[in-house]
DNA sequence: TATTGTTATACTCTATAACTATA
DNA sequence: TATAGTTATAGAGTATAACAATA
């Protein structure tokens, strides 16, 4: 079995109401995932949000700058700074859209789709270490659930 | 049928692998969860993490100021200024813990009672709007497999 | 010596408004 | 008139170190 990892002072508290509210639990869950998610990321100089702005960027299909914030909730602005980081750093490129020259395409270079394997196994191995005590059937349905929770919540379209 | 409330460019991004990515599901839900919750919340002068120490304080529990960053995954300095904050409006109230006196235990007041009762109202409305589109059942699913990952995942006791 | 709460500080993240260039 | 990207700025959240009181 595995060991006790937190001190008592924090199952003494597991028996509250808050415990089993799902904002609190999907808050703690995410400072957790995301300490291990930079530290492993950290090896390849990237972080959390600059590691989802580039995998979109080499996924192929080509997003604006205005797709990457609605699909990751960041306002436009942010993106304007990681795109910054990720360009200076050779890994994508801005391309202006053919068919409307006031957006941007970003797209991944040779040398961000290089790296972009090398960190994606690094954010597999920090999912698994941040899912440890989930089986792979329950982290499906984690996956799934959260799925529906991120996309399906209506009315909720911006700040 | 629900209606479709996102724009055509952000599930033109779902094919990729990022949305497949248990953190980053993870941070989108949490981002519209906190936009929602914050926005309930605020009807009563709180916000997510001023409502989750009022909670703990009225739990009965009698937490420490340590206990509650523990719980909370935040810094015990946090910590700090958000006591000061819900003492000043008379919500909680620090009390020496007789039996270690560096200690002090955050206990509600019965003022801070009857607004974390309506508050917890709010909050429950809140993580209905938030998971529309998840069954009840899926829900609980959520919540238990939420509550293992937020309290199972070894190793990442601190910083 | 070690721990609790506290203060101070800096850094990251988030939110808002205004500007430019294009449509 | 509206939209995409950009800049600037302020506020919220997070991380780190040092200190006083107590153990």
């Amino acid at each position: 079995m595995s060991e006790r990892v937190w001190s008592s002072s924090v199952d003494r508290l597991m028996a509250t109401d808050l415990a089993r509210d799902v904002e609190f639990l999907n808050a703690r869950t995410r400072v957790i995932g995301t300490v291990i998610t930079n530290r492993h990321l950290g090896d390849h100089g990237l972080r959390v949000r600059s590691y989802s702005v580039l995998s979109l960027a080499c996924s192929g299909l080509r997003p604006t700058q205005r797709e990457l914030a609605e699909f990751l909730r960041l306002d436009p602005s942010q993106i304007v700074s990681i795109v910054d980081d990720l360009e200076s750093s050779g890994l994508v490129v801005r391309e202006t859209d053919s068919t409307d020259r006031r957006s941007k395409v970003i797209v991944g270079t040779s040398h961000g789709a290089r790296l972009h394997r090398e960190a994606s196994r690094a954010a597999a191995r920090a999912e698994d270490e941040a899912l440890a005590g989930l089986t792979t059937d329950e982290r499906d349905t984690l996956r799934e659930l959260l799925h529906r929770a991120a996309f399906a919540s209506a009315g909720e379209s911006a700040r």
